[in-house]
DNA sequence: TCCTTGCCTGTGTGCGGCACCCAGGTTCTA
DNA sequence: TAGAACCTGGGTGCCGCACACAGGCAAGGA
């Protein structure tokens, strides 16, 4: 039986973290009943070392929540597990489009001011330099 | 003299925006003695609608706070401007990386579960989709 | 035996940038 | 004059923890 930092250097996941998933219910501790610590069985430890994996793969712990209780029903959580990466691909690559448009922007304003003065404050404009640049959308 | 909603039209933001800006202290209203409710000048205008460029180009409230309180004190902002959006692009391009690298793993997984079955709740695995990927660093 | 060190506990707060909801007061429109 | 549409403050929720506080408990050395 694990606690709290046993586990945590077991599954290589940091103590916060640890409790974190037992206050939203991802893990359940049993406790000893000397002191009230929290104690994890193997099975705690394969679910800890789970989680470090799923979420490596992009599974949010809701997600992991769900995959969780599929397997405590004794049905196969794998046709969500599927539907789910497939999902969280597809909310990726928005993402990833919508941050390398950001940088794009950055990059675009920044060599613009290259070749742009500081300004000095004449209390019409704040910033001349964030002001020419042209509204997104 | 504009209210929350009027000031929300004029600068196309929300406005549960507008609030969270006057809460944060980006935006400081007038009150109408009437009936307390929020009033801004075309100084606020001129503020949201900064706030909504520099929001575009990746710079946080906290840094727009930090261009503000330059220029509110007679100082140009332009050298902080640059220093920041420096910061910013680095750490997003930080942040692209890992997502890219992310959504490669999640990719690569999808497509070696094309040629796994679903598995069957044996008491041993969760899903074995998820646990026969290796696990990252 | 006492002291230190290093675990452990619960609870609460903070991060970013809002979105949403509630209950109630006010103002505009038909 | 009624109802719609606005306004107020205050609170909660999102995500995944990280950090802090105050105190209890365990194991070691001097």
């Amino acid at each position: 039986m694990l606690t709290v930092n046993g586990l945590s250097k077991a599954a290589r996941i940091t103590p916060d973290a640890v409790r974190h998933y037992v206050r939203i219910g991802l893990l359940v501790p049993s406790r000893d009943p000397k002191n009230g610590y929290r104690l994890f069985d193997d099975e705690a430890l394969k679910r800890a070392r789970f989680i470090r994996r799923a979420k490596g793969l992009g599974f949010t712990l809701q997600d992991i929540q769900t995959i969780f209780s599929y397997a405590d029903n004794g049905r196969s959580p794998c046709p969500e597990v599927r539907a789910i990466i497939q999902q969280r691909i597809a909310e990726n690559r928005a993402g990833v489009m919508e941050q390398g448009e950001l940088l794009e922007r950055m990059e675009d304003a920044l060599e613009r001011w290259k070749s742009m003065p500081d300004g000095e404050p004449d209390g019409d404009e704040i910033c001349h330099l964030i002001e020419s640049v042209p509204l997104a959308r």
